[in-house]
DNA sequence: GCCAACGTTGGC
DNA sequence: GCCAACGTTGGC
């Protein structure tokens, strides 16, 4: 099993939205590398859902409800979109800075390659995370 | 196919 | 608001 970091600015897509949507298409993806995750997306899937600018923390769970199919807000093939649901709301937020002290999270993509949307985790890094998410 | 110019993202 | 990092575009 896969884990994902998809992050949004809250001031365009908030949690709390999405927890008041029940459950959301995360589209606009333009971008090849992300796209290509959320290919791989599956069904069942755990998802970080960070907030970037504004908060710069991971706020919540999402898990994947649907896999990927074409972004109905675009008419090229290129790009698709996955249904995600909330899953679980984070006890604790973690913010960037916690993770920026961890070393055990110094490859993950959020701080590797900060611009993509849509990056993936390993089990390790997924379980560190939720270790701060309870412990901080 | 290279590379400079430009646009976008996101941390600070 | 600035700037670094990165992706994309377009001229050659």
């Amino acid at each position: 099993m896969n884990y994902w970091l998809i992050k949004s600015e809250p001031f365009k897509y908030s949690w709390d939205q999405f927890e008041k949507d029940g459950k959301t298409i995360w589209d606009g993806v333009r971008n090849y590398q992300a796209r290509n995750n959320l290919r791989e997306m599956k069904k069942g899937a755990l998802c970080f859902f960070y907030h970037s600018n504004e908060g710069k923390e991971i706020v919540g769970i999402a898990k994947v409800v649907k896999e990927h199919y074409q972004d109905p807000t675009s008419t090229d093939p290129n790009w698709v979109v996955v249904e995600i649901a909330p899953f679980k709301k984070l006890k604790k937020t973690v913010t960037l800075e916690q993770i920026k002290t961890q070393p055990r999270l110094a490859e993950i993509g959020l701080v590797k390659q900060s611009r993509l949307s849509v990056s993936a985790l390993k089990a390790h890094e997924f379980d560190v995370i939720l270790e701060l998410s309870a412990t901080k």
